[in-house]
DNA sequence: CCTTTGATACGATAAATATCGTACAACAAA
DNA sequence: TTTGTTGTACGATATTTATCGTATCAAAGG
């Protein structure tokens, strides 16, 4: 069983995907662009989502570099499920049609998504 | 700006959304048959929920009635615009993939996102 | 009138989170 | 060699959450 991240955790995860591998120095910079923090906090909530399973890390030079410990898709797909149940009642009908409702979905997206839904369909 | 709920408290939100007004003992009746937990930690974390202002009551006999205080459509939204941002950088798309992927929608429904699709594409 | 029942209020507590200061180590550079 | 820089480690703390025990109160039944 994985560890499910907070909130503060997941931005930081997802910052981590997205550039594969990272110090925690690379990692504040990005984080404190968008949010007030110091970069020890930074620093202590990488160590404690190390210790918590959810980051890898090895030495480099003096200090460490840090990578996912947990898969994206993975992640993603037990949030969702979590999500959905806690917040729509399990319907993905709903989450779905609410998340494009508010969203503003390009042409491509949409074709992509009928795409999708077909395919689904097919899959049956 | 309306008060973000916890899990627990966005568990409980969803009894009263769909109860439309209950008891403390209605709701802890039914959320313990999911959950295992005891009649005054649900009272509490009702209490808890009214002074944050997630929840309304009203006095009637010996006890009080809740109704919740803030519309399950507003909340919805907000909470499903956060948690795109977060888990899945705010794309919808991969939301909404990630959504219809792991559940197993009904003919029925992936009729009616299709046509949800469509009346987006429309209104542009 | 006394006792039981069912409800609320009110702490108390344990755990998790987020935040940061301070100490310390290693290396660089002056 | 002394000083500054850049890391890590390690508490300490404030806040939030979840959980529950206990006290109390009002009504109902005997």
């Amino acid at each position: 069983m994985s560890v499910k991240p907070t909130e503060s955790e997941l931005e930081i995860l997802g910052l981590i995907w997205e550039m594969e591998k990272a110090s925690v120095r690379e990692v504040h910079e990005r984080l404190s662009a968008s949010k007030d923090t110091g970069y020890t906090t930074t620093l202590k909530q990488m160590q404690v989502m190390f210790s918590k399973g959810l980051l890898e890390r090895y030495e480099e030079g003096r200090g460490h570099i840090y990578k996912p410990a947990i898969s994206q898709k993975e992640t993603q797909s037990s949030l969702v499920k979590n999500f959905m149940s806690l917040a729509f009642g399990g319907s993905a009908k709903k989450l779905v049609m609410q998340a494009l409702g508010q969203s503003e979905p390009s042409k491509e997206e949409i074709e992509e998504i009928r795409a999708f839904l077909n395919k689904l369909e097919n899959d049956k």
